[in-house]
DNA sequence: CAGACACGGTTTAGCGCTATACTTGGTGGT
DNA sequence: ACCACCAAGTATAGCGCTAAACCGTGTCTG
């Protein structure tokens, strides 16, 4: 059977409390040779707490919710970006004592029947558009804490932790800029509801601003955030933008699809078209050519969301201004000088 | 406050029991007319079940755990492969009502407290090497189910579900084979340790057995299923091995490395070289070449995972043998007929 | 030398739920 | 007319734990 406070208290020749104080840490009520008894027991008999007692006892469960979009039961939609985040994010709870609730959402009801039923301590939300953001903490009853990752949502309550997109993107266009660029076409998902985007295509806009150049020849292209769209889009863009000599994409899986589209029409990257990306995948390294773009520090996204998460879950401070990581331009072989004879296509 | 059954209860004017009951669908002892009032009553009050106390009544959580492995608190280790899987798993574990905790395994010791801290009704290994499966697998006491992915163990405890490498390997190999290759090489892991490589292994050389081709030719490159590892490989490929015409990689994402280096050296591939991998990752189809690959069965691998696993842990009939999925092979453009002149390189 | 207080505990109550045993009023068989 | 049985409930106990209040000693303080 299962080891319980009980068995290892009746073992010690102590009360269950005392035990139960020693696991928890709770020294000042325990003397140190007891602690050290019952901390001898508890190895030798293999004692693992249960969490669900104590969940239901504390009402705390140091269980930690990570919410994900699902479109409808069929599948989770997280981005090649947010996965590696996942994976930071256990990590960083770990270290810190906690456990994972991986949980798609597929309808913005469900967020409070996933919080509730677990009391889960807290939950961070990953992938969500900013109005989703709102909607789901709307539904968050109590003083459970949520926390957005780079959501630009002005609810104070799920103000989280981001990327400097604007840096980011004034860095990608910069660089263009500099090479010699002045044709940029903008790609980038519909971002009247993607606060990202939206910064992003400031970022962009200051880039131009600053040097000087002309918005106008910078014409926006609305795609999906898909290989797919990327490849489509490659292979219009200079049907569609004949005097562009260059696209930023704000997302590396678009990027890469641009590249792969104007290939595909016989367009060389960069010697034609030079593409930036945003993310710095992994795979962005092993394309040909391998892709410039924007770092972003995923490993200082998911420790500090997890951080500020347990700082509130654990009565700290309530952080009211989103923490913004640091950006980083890599540049590699998608980029370069223009073609001088570019015009005469 | 949180609503209790208690508070359905008093609503309905009912015990506390009778709501259970009809929470849990036990209708055969409730009336129609009272399971309708109860269900609205939980409808309006907006009754969510706590799970914790679920847990510890029943000692059953639907609650499953899905351990990867993480290197000592560094970060998690999961393959490309691997990381498509997670949200499957979590998808499939949905539909059928359970919850996904996702936990990251460093020393084999923590599989027990993991399991036992939440009642966890099961538990899916996946990434793991065998002797960590069944190193794992000893740890967990009591008679929670455990299945590993992608194992290939003889424990038949942790009999699982797993694709066929066999015939994808012989697949792959056959196809080489079938352009006129006949000295390919093998890059792979140790496969002492390996199941699933060890089993690859057996397919290629099934395949060159069938085909008459002598497995002298054929020279093993053992190398760390990594990207960076693939680069070093193709970049002394042709120096250690000038007669190789073709390389079957046993992961995607060596494959995709090996192309690198081999386009890194001038080697251009597939004319010089052609390059089989095994997985069909995402990336695959984005590389230049696009890579031939073997595609594994994704969906139907986290699904029949979980099936098999929710229903042992519902009491349900344990499968001896391992599910195997079948497999396809992906013909793209890092494969050719070899280059006659290949030879006089 | 009484009262305050620290130390090292113990006792009690209860978190929200489920399993199990018990109850009660009707139905049917013989 | 009597017992067996069924439908539709209710009452009780307990899962393993923690928060909070309580309780003896001994020690210090005024």
């Amino acid at each position: 059977m299962r080891v319980t406070l009980k068995d290892i208290a009746r073992a010690a020749g102590v009360s269950i409390m005392t035990v139960s104080n020693v696991i928890n840490g709770k020294h000042e009520r325990v003397s140190a040779e007891t602690v050290e008894r019952v901390r001898r027991i508890v190895a030798e008999l293999g004692y693992v707490p249960n969490g669900s007692a104590r969940s239901l006892a504390a009402n705390s469960s140091r269980l930690i919710g990570l919410l994900v979009p699902a479109e409808s039961e069929v599948s989770l939609t997280i981005s090649p970006h947010n996965i590696a985040i996942v994976g930071q994010i256990e990590r960083r709870l770990r270290q810190r004592g906690y456990h994972l609730l991986l949980r798609g959402v597929s309808d913005t009801a469900e967020i409070g029947e996933a919080l509730r039923s677990w009391s889960l301590d807290g939950a961070v939300l990953l992938g969500f558009l900013d109005e989703e953001v709102d909607r789901l903490h709307r539904r968050v009853t109590g003083a459970t804490p949520v926390l957005a990752i780079d959501s630009y949502s002005d609810n104070p309550l799920t103000t989280g932790v981001r990327t400097d997109d604007f840096t980011g993107a004034h860095l990608a266009t910069s660089h263009l800029l500099s090479l010699g660029h002045r044709r940029i076409v903008f790609a980038a998902p519909s971002f009247t509801d993607v606060g990202v985007v939206h910064e992003r295509f400031l970022g962009f806009q200051a880039a131009l601003r600053d040097a000087g150049a002309s918005l106008r020849d910078c014409p926006t292209e609305t795609v999906n955030t898909t290989h797919d769209d990327g490849v489509e889009l490659g292979r219009r863009l200079l049907a569609n933008h004949p005097e562009a000599t260059a696209i930023f994409a704000t997302a590396d899986i678009l990027a890469i699809g641009i590249i792969e589209g104007l290939h595909d029409t016989g367009v060389p990257v960069p010697e034609r078209v030079s593409v930036v990306g945003f993310d710095d995948l992994d795979i962005s390294a092993y394309i040909t050519p391998k892709l410039t773009t924007v770092a972003q520090d995923i490993v200082g996204k998911a420790t500090h969301a997890v951080d500020r998460l347990l700082d509130l879950a654990e009565g700290g401070n309530h952080h009211t201004e989103p923490l913004v990581l640091d950006v980083r331009l890599v540049v590699r072989n998608s980029t370069a000088v223009p073609r001088p004879t570019a015009r005469n296509h």
